[in-house]
RNA sequence: GCGGUCGUAGCUCAGUUGGUUAGAGCGCAGGAUUGUGGCUCCUGAGGUCGUAGGUUCGAUCCCCACCGACCGUACCA
């Protein structure tokens, strides 16, 4: 044994968290939910490994040697970099340009993992977590977008989030584009920083914007933000698209054309998001997705469309205050993503659910069925030889083939009241006891945790606590499994009543 | 990354203008009770006061650095 002075701090890596029974369970339901919305679709599943070379995942920044920051990387034994996958598209997009000739396209295809990413954890932000993507990869045409927007809204409902909590916003990146280049930004730099204001629109709304867009914006702490350095004129231009709009699809289409007016580019992003609308319109889907053309989504690899889904119920945190929760996934349209990997353009498109973090806001929504997984029957042992021993066994493994969740007592039995204590802490819904006694009769206790519970509180003394083993019922021992099944089945019901 | 607040028992927190032995509640363990959870009572374990330096006769307290948590901001493929 260890002393003191050189014993290992048992710690978590920050950002990095465990799970336990009821988060695990929560997150199977989910994923279950999830798949079973992707299946319906006609996707199938494929797993890639969350180690892949550092070039496939394109994050070698041009001037070293060293792999970005933001991924973990390691040095293979023929040094050859590795990196943790910081997210399910690049690792398809090599998997696909590598089984390029055995996939038949255009291929519709799910899966879920852990992702990481080395950054400043946050409140639900972590530095592994987990993402369900779906990508159809092959597929040039915008009823593939629309589709997956589509997809994304169902799957919000087959997780029980009601219409109308949430809602899918689709833009095009070249709207965007064609609107910077109408305003005659040809710089990558300032590009950048544009797109970075707009997507802090529901940040700081229209007026931070604004500042974002031209000098610069002072936070609470007295950091200052340098802005995209935009003329007033161009700011108007940009906010115009950007601002909240409400219309008709072809009120819209008209508008955006306006702010575009001069780009090519802009036009088509414009007529693309056109037909998007059309299809989401014929498939009546118009209340749950909607064009909103300040999305932006990222910055570096969509080449069209791209969705985002928004929870817009009001949800408490873990002190009870209501937050904008905001994103909940999304994806886009990724047409270079395969290519770089092969000569040919291969189109492809396709979205990410983030498991960890709506699986948060399920739990501040309390829809999260956490408490229906009963602890196990209790079967406590009396006494220690092998005659007795060997029923107990017996029992357990009896209540076991009638389907029940059950465990023998494997502490110190020799405190009976300890393994009472225990069963009550597990949260067991009974215990089967037989002592001696029992035993010469061929019977067995079943003692009813929950409302012997229940009766504690009428009872003062320790003594006839003890002495009137409450909720306690005496039946043969070929009755157990039955009758413990009859008592489990009135505790559901008597739940269900209480609920 | 930048700025701010903070770090005392498993948890929530007192406390010391720099002074001997750092406390409470809850929780945990044992007992009152060799065959019955809760309640009540008794007893106990658990702290190098985040870590390492510095100032000082003396530091949990003051100074510095680092680590970690939280808030804002930046970045987020």
């Amino acid at each position: 044994m260890a002393n003191k002075a050189d014993k290992v701090k048992a710690r978590l890596p920050r950002g990095l968290v465990d799970r336990h029974a009821a988060d695990i369970r929560a997150t199977d339901k989910m994923l279950a939910a999830i798949r079973e919305v992707y299946e319906r679709y006609g996707f199938d599943p494929v797993e890639t490994p969350m180690l892949e070379y550092t070039d496939a995942l394109g994050k070698f920044l041009p001037d070293q040697d060293r792999p970005n920051e933001g991924v973990f990387s390691l040095q293979d034994d023929d040094e050859q970099w590795m990196s943790l996958r910081y997210d399910l598209t690049a690792p398809l997009a090599r998997h696909v340009a590598e089984n390029f000739n055995e996939i038949q396209l255009p291929y519709r295809t799910y899966r879920a993992g852990y992702v990481f990413r080395n950054e400043k954890p946050g409140p639900g932000r972590f530095r592994q977590f987990m993402q369900f993507d779906a990508d159809t990869v092959g597929a040039p045409s915008v009823a593939a977008d629309a589709e997956m927007c589509m997809m994304m809204a169902d799957v919000m409902e087959a997780l029980g989030i009601a219409r109308g909590d949430y809602i899918v916003r689709v833009n095009n990146r070249k709207v965007l584009d064609g609107v910077m280049e109408a305003i005659g930004v040809t710089d990558e730099g300032q590009k950048l920083a544009i797109l970075r204001a707009i997507d802090k629109l529901d940040k700081f709304g229209v007026e931070g914007v604004k500042l974002l867009l031209g000098e610069g914006r002072k936070d609470e702490s007295g950091d200052f933000t340098k802005g995209a350095g935009l003329n007033d004129n161009q700011i108007d231009r940009v906010l115009k698209l950007v601002a909240p709009v409400v219309g008709t699809r072809l009120e819209l289409q008209y508008f955006m054309s306006g702010a575009v007016h001069g780009s090519d580019i802009g036009l088509e992003g414009v007529g693309e998001l056109d037909q998007i609308g059309e299809l989401i319109e014929a498939a009546k889907y118009s209340d749950r997705i909607r064009i909103d053309p300040s999305v932006v989504r990222g910055l570096e690899y969509y080449t069209g469309p791209v969705f985002e889904v928004e929870l817009t119920a009001e949800i408490p945190n873990e002190k009870g205050e209501i937050v904008r929760f905001g994103s909940v996934g999304g994806g886009g349209r990724y047409d270079g993503l395969v290519s770089r990997f092969r000569g040919q353009p291969v189109p492809a498109t396709g979205f990410s659910i983030g498991v960890s973090r709506l699986m948060t806001a399920l739990k501040n929504l309390g829809k999260l069925g956490e408490g229906d997984v009963l602890a196990p029957v209790l079967v406590t042992v009396m006494d220690g030889d092998m005659e007795a021993m060997g029923k107990y066994q017996d029992f357990t493994q009896k209540l076991r083939a009638a389907g029940i969740r059950a465990e023998m007592y494997q502490g110190n039995w020799k405190k009976f009241g300890n393994q009472l204590k225990y069963a009550d802490r597990r949260g067991a819904p009974l215990a089967i006891i037989q002592g001696g006694d029992e035993r010469a009769n061929g019977e067995v206790q079943i003692k009813d945790l929950i409302e012997g519970k229940r009766l504690s509180g009428e009872i003062e003394s320790n003594e006839e606590w003890r002495a009137s083993r409450p909720a306690q019922v005496t039946v043969k021992e070929e009755d157990l499994a039955a009758k413990v099944r009859e008592m489990l089945d009135q505790q559901a019901q008597d739940r269900a009543g209480g609920a």
